[in-house]
DNA sequence: CGATAAATTGAAATCCGTTTTCAAAATCGT
DNA sequence: ACGATTTTGAAAACGGATTTCAATTTATCG
């Protein structure tokens, strides 16, 4: 977990940005963070023990993250952007609760190796691609 | 293409509402459309032959066509939300071009037998997912 | 150290697509 | 045609993301 910390400074000095208490902060917070949070979660969270910190920079620094690439966007469909902590290059996809919300990560090397196909067999060129399954996590069915 | 009129008729009785002639037009236009349009495009479309429709009538009989089943809600992720005819009940994932904004469409039981798998194997029940492959298409790349 | 230029901050304003409001108009069963 | 109900279009409201701006903080250099 030292490197994403690491890999932020690196970038700030790189693009020339200065280190502030307020990134370290939100650093931190993100970093220990329970995932795929939206901006607006995130920033009541952190609220708590850090009223001072404003809403547009807690926006800005996640961007930051985002570009420095400690971190990723998702977008699940509900209008609200939300982040993860990225860890390495590894990536994954979703299975998400539509009742209680709950989200499961998976990875399915098969089905990457087929979306490869089929982006061959349509003279493309991946660059990144979004696959979530959207239904009942097994306490819902339950529930339901 | 003559079951989709007949199906947001019988909607429109079974739910009480009234046909107008606006939403005969949409209707008309929408079947006719070249798909996975915008609202906001749709409707600047429409309006050069039907000027006197509004945004909120355009937005509003989407709507019913996607409850009814006749239309499929899309997100890119660009922030608009798509419209596009859906046929029967086929379903079909999409590889979008992020440079001129083409879209392919397709489809691969393979890789929906294996979504279903995986939410098995976390004992979930699918109601819905979404694949989009981002990346450049042929014509794209040659450009760029 | 200071001084200074440059970057950052938080509050508020703005943006932009979506959705709602509301009074006037249209629909449709009778 | 009547009257209850629904629909319409313009404008306002909404909600999340982004920008603006004056005040503050940071980093660099003498
Ligand atoms: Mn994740
Ligand atoms: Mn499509
Ligand atoms: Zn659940
Ligand atoms: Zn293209």
């Amino acid at each position: 977990m030292k490197k994403h910390e690491e890999q932020f400074l690196e970038y700030l000095s790189r693009k020339k940005l200065k280190n502030t208490s307020q990134r370290m902060i939100i650093l931190k917070a993100f970093l220990r963070q329970k995932s795929h949070l939206s901006t607006e979660d995130f920033y009541l969270q952190l609220r708590k023990k850090h009223p001072g910190i404003g809403y547009a920079t807690v926006h800005r620094t996640l961007k930051l993250f985002s570009e420095c690439g400690i971190a990723s966007e998702r977008n699940f469909g509900d209008g609200q952007m939300r982040f993860e902590v990225s860890l390495d290059n590894e990536h994954h996809d979703h299975l998400v609760c539509t009742d209680c919300g709950r989200i499961i990560e998976f990875e399915d090397p098969q089905i990457e190796k087929l979306q490869l196909e089929i982006a061959q067999k349509h003279d493309f060129v991946i660059k990144d691609h979004r696959l979530e399954l959207y239904g009942l996590c097994g306490d819902c069915q339950a529930t339901a």
